[in-house]
Parts: C-alpha cells; sequence; structure tokens
RNA sequence: GGAGGUGUCGCAUAGUGGCCUAGUGCGCCCGCCUGCUAAGCGGGUUGAGGGUGAUCCCCUCUCGCGGGUUCAAAUCCCGCCACCUCCGCCA
C-alpha cells in the first residue's frame, strides 16, 4: 500500500507513474473517489454515534414514562446507526478494495516500460570463449547427468515436469552454496533464519502475492494455506503488527528456505533442465530499516549479490529493471543476470528489491522514532522493506557447471567454494 | 485429533449490561523539590481514523479477531485465532 498523502497531494505524480508501468492512471482517480465518499460516510457515521451515546446517558439516568419516552426515540436513532455503520464499512471497503491494486510509485530512476526496457548498469567479468578453447560447451542437463549430480527423468517420474533430484556432488554443491551464503552473510552481520514455508493469506496479501502474481502461487485450500514462492514472504510478515525501535535498525535477517512457484504462463519456456522448476531451494537476505536508509540499503544488498557472484567466478551484468517489470510491491529492482553458455545470453540468477514502505504498510510494519520537532515523545510511521537473493540453487549450479566446465567433462571448482566442497577442486564425471 | 483453561492500556491486575470518558499498582516520560541519588509531590503514558492536516483542540473506533442480541456490550450469545495444562498420534 502507498502513502494515500501522496495521491491526494500529488496526484499527477501517482498517474505518471501508472503510466511508466504501463498501468491504468484511472486508479488514482479512482481511489480519490472512493476516499471521498470514504471519508463522508465516517463523518456521518461518527456524528450519529456521538448522538446516541449522548442519549444513552440520557436513558441510563431516567425514570418511568420519561425512559419509555426516550427509549422509543433512541430506538429509532440506533437504526439510522446501524444503516451508517453499514455504509461506512462499505464505503471503506471499495476504498480498500482500490488502494489494494495500487501498486508502489516506481522511482524516478527505473526505466519506463516493460520486460525489455531496462538498462543495463554494468558487465562484470568476460563470458568464457569456448570456441577460442576449441570445444563446444555441454550444457547442465549433460554435465548433470555425467557428473551424476542432476537426475531430471526421476524427478519427472515421481513428481512431474518440472521437478528433479539433486544427486550426490548436486546435492553436496547445494549444501557447499548454502554455508557459503549463510557464512558471507553472518559475517556482515545478518541473523540466519529458518522460516515457515506455508503461510497464511495475510502474509501473502501483504508481501504483495496476491496481485497479478497470484496465478503463480500454489494454494492449500483444505487449510488456506499458501507455499510460499520466496522467503521474502514469512521474512517480512515475521514484525507484522510489530512497532521495532528504531534504535534496533536496520534489522537483517538471512533465510534459507525451499521456494514453490507454478509457473503458470511459462509453457513451453525454459522446458530443458532446471532452469526454471517448481520448486528450488534460496539464500534470502532481508531488512527492515526507515525510508530514507532504505535506498542506500538497497545499494548494500546489491553488492552483497554481486560478492557472493565474484566468488563463484561467474560473468555476469546488473541490471535495473523497467517500472512495468517490478511487481506490485518494488519501487526499484536491481537483477544480477549470469551468463548461461549454453543459452547464449545473460540469465536471472539474484535480484534485490526495494518495497520502500509499500509492504510495511500491509502488514502493519512501524517503527518507533524519536519526535522529530519537539525532541520529546516518539513519532511512529511505516518502516521501509528490502529483500535480495544470496543465492538460488538450481540457477547458480546451471552456471557454475557450464561456465567451468573442462573440455573432460569435469567441472573446476571456483577456489572460494572449495572449503565448503571438502577441499575439492575438480568435480569429476562418474564412470 | 480429543478434553479443559486463559486472553483487559508496556507489565501486573480490577471490572458480570448504563456512574467505563476502562480504575489501581509497577515501569517509563516531563516537571517540582533536593549537596548528588533515592524517596516524596504534580502531570503524562495503546494505537488507528476523521474534523478544509502541522505543536493545541474536538469527535469516532480500539478490552485477542469477526459476527450477533440490546436503546446501550470489556460484560450476554455464536464462530474463529493464539497461548497454557492433560490425553492420543507422530518426524
Amino acid at each position: 500500500m502507498i502513502d494515500l498523502r501522496v495521491l491526494r497531494h500529488d496526484p499527477e505524480h501517482a498517474r505518471e507513474a501508472q503510466r511508466r508501468r504501463g498501468a491504468a492512471p484511472e486508479l488514482v482517480d479512482e481511489i480519490l473517489t472512493k476516499d471521498e465518499a470514504r471519508r463522508s460516510a465516517i463523518a456521518a457515521f461518527e456524528q450519529l454515534r456521538a448522538e446516541q451515546k449522548a442519549m444513552g446517558r440520557q436513558v441510563a439516568q431516567a425514570q418511568g414514562q420519561e425512559k419509555t419516552e426516550l427509549l422509543a426515540r433512541t430506538r429509532e436513532l440506533a437504526q439510522n446507526v446501524k444503516a451508517a455503520e453499514g455504509a461506512q464499512s462499505e464505503a471503506e471497503d471499495a476504498f480498500n478494495a482500490a488502494m489494494a491494486q495500487m501498486p508502489n510509485i516506481a522511482a524516478p530512476e527505473a526505466p519506463a516500460g516493460g520486460e525489455d526496457d531496462y538498462t543495463v548498469l554494468e558487465h562484470i567479468g568476460e563470458p568464457r570463449d569456448f570456441t577460442a578453447e576449441g570445444f563446444d560447451p555441454l550444457d547442465h542437463v549433460e554435465l548433470g547427468k555425467r557428473l551424476g549430480a542432476i537426475d531430471i527423468e526421476r524427478g519427472a517420474k515421481v513428481s512431474g515436469a518440472r521437478f528433479y533430484y539433486l544427486t550426490g556432488v548436486g546435492a553436496d554443491l547445494e549444501f557447499a552454496l548454502v554455508n557459503m551464503a549463510m557464512d558471507q552473510a553472518r559475517g556482515a552481520g545478518f541473523t540466519p533464519m529458518i522460516p515457515p514455508t506455508l503461510v497464511k493469506p495475510r502474509a501473502m496479501e501483504g508481501t504483495g502475492f496476491l496481485g497479478q502474481a497470484a496465478a503463480d502461487v500454489y494454494r492449500l485450500p483444505e487449510e488456506d494455506l499458501y507455499l510460499v514462492g520466496t522467503s521474502e514472504v514469512p521474512l517480512a510478515a515475521y514484525h507484522s503488527d510489530e512497532i521495532l525501535d528504531v534504535e534496533t535498525l536496520p534489522r537483517r535477517y538471512v533465510a534459507f528456505s525451499p521456494c514453490f512457484r507454478k509457473e503458470a504462463g511459462s509453457y513451453g519456456k525454459d522446458t530443458r533442465g532446471i532452469f526454471r522448476v517448481h520448486w528450488f531451494d534460496k539464500v534470502e537476505m532481508f531488512t527492515y530499516t526507515t525510508l530514507e536508509d532504505s535506498y542506500k540499503e538497497h545499494e548494500q544488498l546489491l553488492g552483497w549479490e554481486k560478492e557472493f557472484l565474484d566468488k563463484l567466478e561467474l560473468a555476469y551484468r546488473v541490471i535495473d529493471t523497467a517500472a512495468g517489470d517490478l511487481g506490485l510491491s518494488a519501487q526499484r529492482k536491481f537483477d544480477c543476470e549470469a551468463w548461461i553458455p549454453t543459452h547464449g545470453r545473460y540469465r536471472e540468477l539474484t535480484s534485490t528489491s526495494n518495497c520502500t514502505e509499500f509492504q510495511a504498510r500491509r502488514l502493519n510494519i512501524r517503527g518507533r522514532f524519536p519526535s522529530t520537532d519537539s525532541g520529546q515523545g516518539t513519532e511512529i510511521k511505516p518502516l521501509a522493506t528490502l529483500n535480495g537473493t544470496l543465492v538460488s540453487m538450481p540457477r547458480t549450479i546451471i552456471a557454475i557447471l557450464e561456465t567451468h566446465q573442462q573440455a573432460d567433462g569435469s567441472v573446476r571448482v571456483p577456489e572460494a567454494l572449495q572449503p565448503y566442497l571438502q577441499g575439492r577442486t575438480t568435480l569429476e564425471p562418474i564412470a
């Protein structure tokens, strides 16, 4: 949810933001109209309610016939109060429904447009030139088979398309990546977490995943629970309905969790291998901080993502995602895309979003600030939330296997990862 | 899954239909007093929304959450949730 004052004060700014996302600017006016209606309904109800309370006090003191008369009048008033209350909650529901559709206001720096309108911020490392080295790179499916690391056939047999087993060295590789990520984050002051991955509707809704993204979400109707597509959801909801002392900020959490995605509407897309799957494990960073500090925190999160990719010796680029590709909650998003040799292009490995106060408003996460002017007393306002992928398993494994493969079918292990792989310097094909 | 219990302002408690505009104690904040501290004294101390938005004032909502009964609900009724105790089952 965005700040209503922004809409009231500068509706054109909000309309413009909608246009840059390729979304309907009229939504802004709809919200304002419904806000108006809501406020007059509130005023009407409050006045009647005050009358009713005053009369109630009279009734309590009255006796005999006077009381009977008062009761008759007050009965009628009660009807009106009830009607006004109904009108008020209707108006509020209508307003809230419109407001819930309003995405975060994209940062001015985020390029206008959709998925393909990103800006490339930088390139790090050089894609490996296999032609120069004189051999054709194998793809991760083939490499995974030879190394005994990835079993896609049995994944499909047991669970269906877009499922897989990590086996042997593949499983070792995941544990290595998790541990390396956790060590890095712990060193940077993050609190390690293992969150629940089934959550109530509130958590899903509050993080903005029940909007257009709802089609991609697994739901258990019987218990009214959702399988999360990212641990961002339980991490954001962790402090819902809480007031955090500003002294304790920023609060940084790093979580390991499985992630579940329907991948609806991606039929035929990335069908080979484990690039796009229904389930994968991920290590995710999450920060609660003040709005003012959120921008530099966002850079910081990007920095930690880059540090991790650097250690894996991957070639990648950083893009500034276009407004239309931000999702509901983000104000700005950077993706790190690694070069995948057999795809012949950069593919998203990690992503970091600044959701500013959007999620905090929906989840009622606030900070207690020292009052700005008088110096005494406190002020309570929404915090900012940010998230960033440290490592997402399948895609990172793909990038490592394909990038560091050698002519003999083995895979070189990046130095930083070796201690986490029992000191192995290469992964060798089995049999 | 079954049985019972509990849920009130930061904490502890009072409140069983209208003097609740939720009392009291502790803690905390401001002030007074005071060699310093403590004590004492006075004031304040949930959050949200609204009144043509600033610090002051007024109003409404908020006693776990949601409904209902009633002229009137912290209080009565129904549903849900969380926690505690016990039983069953289980990694």
